[in-house]
DNA sequence: TATGAATGAGTTTTCATTCAT
DNA sequence: CATGAATGAAAACTCATTCAT
């Protein structure tokens, strides 16, 4: 009958063995073999679960997209007040004493340079933009009196926000000095309770 | 007597030829080959001009850094009125129809995915950071009544917009439909304005 | 499970084939290439099993010292008395019909010229040098009445006996007809002979 | 009618360069480029000078050997006395405060790794090797009484006392603390007297 | 499933040599 | 004579991928 699979787990061992490798050492030199010593597992392991080292990355950025979006959701249904939902929702990306690990922020800046020429990583890393978008907007319409979620400008303050965010993480992953994660939720959400005039 | 020099020339086509190969191919796949075809020249006098193809790279951080900083320098001093000095800044970098290639700002975007793993790229990257700050929280002191240059609210607000522009920019590269350049700079305009009640 | 290890077994292979190459070309001239080819392997191996070019002159400085070493001693446990002692330490490096075959001794010359500007590899042949030119002088005192073993006389009478195998060894491999190998041996034993009166 | 030709002083220029060079570098890692630095010239007249680097190469050993050759030749021509001729032969390439540069010490030992790849160079290696023991025949004959220049006796310890001062060279470039040029010379010489009884 | 050796194409870099000025 | 840019072949090294065990 043979042993019981561990194929999902040895893949996930590998995935959040290259989230560290290439939280340190980028995509392109984080290379099989050290992949593999990080996993603690023998190169050619690698590829009996992962085709190519692509189809690594696009689990990856897949995995992390997941999370986010989990997260995302299980936050906004703990809470019911508006005004709590979207601070959950900006605090669960920008937050201090977040889940979310440096890692996966230096890994994300790293995955965001990627998609510049891999069309399958831009695929899913616009999903990811896609989706906290429409949460944003559904959050900030309910926010802002007699606004639709599809009017002008709950689409631009939505866009500027999921920038801004984007922005902090790139800046607290390359110049963390400037922008520590941990002001950075509060200064999101205070700009748009003034913006709203809440 | 002897051969003129041309070194400044063909360091600058070098340096443009890695943009142009960057934004599309990311920085580990502009083999020197490819930058020396797109540059029509031998591959071996790219080494003869640049030592390493870091040194290319940190040309081309340099080159990006200092035209911005040159572009945000030149527009402040055009306009005099306070508010209109903030709006230059901002379209300066985020403004539709600029003299910013869109190359440009691909290629940004992979710059910030390098200074992950280099520190020689961090460090020029965090330099034009930090410059734009100061130069942000200037010219949001001068439009926000009451405000010292150095106030937690002013600080503040100045990271959170350069956050967004950096975001606008990461966003414009990799989910274009979403955040088109062309409204970034005037909802971060908008947000500013409401923010500070003017 | 999984593939045995032949790692030392190919190690040594290519070991013995950069000597083999290296006593015809010099070490600079010894490229990968034609290590992989002399050792019947592909390219890509010899860096599977060896980090850097220089990490292969290594091991083979290292075998050579060693089996040089293990040769002497070896040879001066065989033999009891003294006199015949110190011939056998004589005849071990420089006697004809040796296992020491002619590619070592090119090699060897080799060495000492590379060693002049990789200091990893001067420290490998130093070591060999002091340890034979302690036995040289253990053997000497004992054959020198009434010397002690760190007596100015027995030290110098050592070095020079110890260049005077050096320079044989360089001299049959550059300039053979002048120093056949097979009189060096005899000729430096006749001189230790006559110099401390036996 | 052109400037004066300064084609012989230039030439001497690179010459002394190369040996500068190759004494830290070694011959293959002295590039033209760094020769030309060194010697505060242009690449391009390098090759102007010189066809080849081996040319160059070449004349540098020529010069060594001519430099040492003639150096003995005057020494024994300033004494009359057969057993001061034999000193200064020995102290003419041994002795401490020569005018032999360390740095041609180490040149030695690279180009008598070079010599094992490249024929030329190993013929005037020989050259020079030969032209020194027919002196030391002739001197030794002239000590030893009764005994004739080509007697097997002189022969053999001709060739052994020159091997040991090969391989002093070798030792002061690559074990300086082993074996100290300043002794190297009178042990030579005390090797002798002893042995040929005197 | 797992191991680790093996492959070969591709990368950056070096450098003797040539050549336009 | 002299300069210094330009060339292109070759070098060491990397690495995704394959394969024998």
């Amino acid at each position: 009958m043979g042993r019981p699979s561990n194929t999902e787990q040895r893949k996930q061992e590998i995935v959040e063995a290259l989230l560290r490798v290439m939280s340190e050492c980028g995509y392109e030199k984080a290379s099989i073999q050290i992949i593999a010593k990080e996993a603690g597992l023998a190169p050619g392991l690698i590829h009996y679960h992962f085709k190519t080292k692509q189809e690594i990355l696009l689990a990856l950025v897949n995995w992390i997209a997941f999370s986010a979006t989990e997260r995302l959701e299980k936050m906004s249904e703990e809470v019911s007040d508006p005004w709590e939902k979207l601070g959950a929702f900006i605090n669960a990306r920008l937050a201090k004493g977040e889940t979310e690990l440096p890692q996966v922020v230096s890994a994300w800046v790293v995955i965001a340079g990627e998609s510049i020429r891999q069309p399958e990583i831009k695929e899913v890393y616009q999903g990811l933009i896609e989706k906290q978008l429409e949460m944003l907007k559904t959050l900030i319409a309910e926010v802002w009196q007699g606004k639709s979620i599809e009017s002008k400008e709950v689409v631009h303050l939505s866009a500027i926000i999921i920038a801004a965010m984007e922005g902090a993480f790139q800046l607290s992953a390359t110049a963390n000095e400037i922008m520590p994660k941990n002001y950075a939720a509060q200064s999101v959400l205070a700009l748009i309770k003034n913006h709203i005039g809440a």
